[in-house]
DNA sequence: GGACACATGTAACGGGTTACATGATTTC
DNA sequence: GAAATCATGTAACCCGTTACATGTGTCC
């Protein structure tokens, strides 16, 4: 028995709600321009989200058929869009990540110089590559030509945060593979004094002094709601 | 039985080879200093590992006592920290990020200004709360009382990718409440002009033309490894 | 000495994943 | 007409989660 919608239940609801009769496969493929790379999941799972939503009455699905294959097309119920709307009103799961790299930063000393920089080159490709799709996504704006094209001025709010949380992570990329490549080895030897420096001129405000805060509870953290949503 | 580590895996070896008397409950304290924030998981989630790890002989966990209550402090092993330098010679997992706010960017229009104006509130707040913790990880740095004082040169890369991140969500957030401020209502009503003006001005190179590029399919992108590996 | 927070876990469910399967369509 | 690719899913494992449990110091 399905409990509770979770934040993937409504990432589908929310794009099956924009007009289009939506495949579970073209569900899958345009997420891309939805929701993927906020909330990216497999499609495996957006396979099981859709009969769920059907079945809880949130979608209406109907069968058709390709040659004496099956498939369905979805469409939003009015009940769906109701879920959506009782949905805005609750709090807000923070931003989180989950950013591997950065854990192998911390390690990079036992490993070798190549594989921290390889690792690096990596993540800047990663971010390149997803800047090459933003631009592609903001060039079908401007020409007219973009799906929801109706929808830009809201579209150009996700649009450019993307763009600019991307351009951070590349901008970081650069500049601390510039960083290592400046360094013999991997050693503390001598860079201490020089990373104080850094750390001087990062941009964020500093306490008066360190008290020791505790910290919220994860769980607090990243998920607002503790009703079991997730 | 377990059969491959997992990149939680990993980031507990990494925090355990920090030389350190590690308790599960301390490891799980600390977490927020080394990869909560770029690895979140729950703490149950490394009660389990460590056990994991123990098993697979990648970490030694010594018994002890605190009254008649029983609790285990753990070191890395040298397989253990053999295992991590194989690992730094692995691909990494892309950037990820799970950001609910934009769905409900997305599906704003079918609710109130005032919950999408909420929403984006306590986005900032949170970015805030974080850069709050980032300034004081700062100022510990500085103060030269850090616990990984020792790793300044290293821990100052993930501190500057931190805070670049979260400068640039907190940014974000306050330019988009201030656009959404100046509409009267969220209907599309003559607001696509002007989001084309802002499409316009997002930092990123347009191609000539949007060729139909297919993008690679989800699971690629997220993990690079396909081996099972999460 | 009761309440409350800190310390140290375990149990169990389910969401997310990888792996697989098979029909339809295009390519050459 | 074989091979590759597209389209449309299902099965099953396991990681991550929430919920719970219980001992131990500390406050008043």
């Amino acid at each position: 028995m399905a409990k509770q919608l979770t934040t993937t239940s409504y990432a589908v609801l929310a794009q099956v709600a924009v007009p289009h009769p939506w495949s579970t496969y073209e569900l899958v493929q345009q997420r891309v321009r939805y929701f993927r790379y906020v909330w990216p999941r497999a499609e495996s799972a957006i396979y099981r989200e859709v009969k769920r939503l059907a079945a809880m009455g949130l979608l209406d699905g109907r069968k058709e058929h390709v040659g004496k294959r099956a498939r369905t097309v979805y469409s939003i119920t009015e009940k769906g869009r109701e879920a959506l709307r009782e949905w805005l009103a609750t709090p807000v799961s923070p931003f989180a990540m989950d950013f591997e790299a950065m854990i192998r930063v911390f390690v990079a000393p036992i490993g070798t110089k190549e594989q921290i920089t390889s690792t690096l080159n990596q993540v800047r490709d990663d971010a390149r590559e997803m800047l090459r799709f933003g631009g592609e996504v903001k060039q079908e704006f401007l020409e007219g030509i973009a799906v929801t094209q109706d929808q830009a001025y809201i579209r150009a709010l996700a649009v450019d945060f993307f763009i600019s949380l991307l351009n951070t992570v590349e901008a970081w990329t650069e500049r601390t593979l510039a960083e290592i490549e400046s360094w013999d080895d991997l050693s503390p030897d001598g860079k201490n004094e020089r990373a104080l420096e850094k750390f001087r001129e990062l941009p964020v405000p500093t306490p008066e002094s360190v008290e020791r805060t505790p910290v919220a509870p994860r769980t607090q953290l990243r998920r607002r709601r503790l009703d079991g949503r997730v």
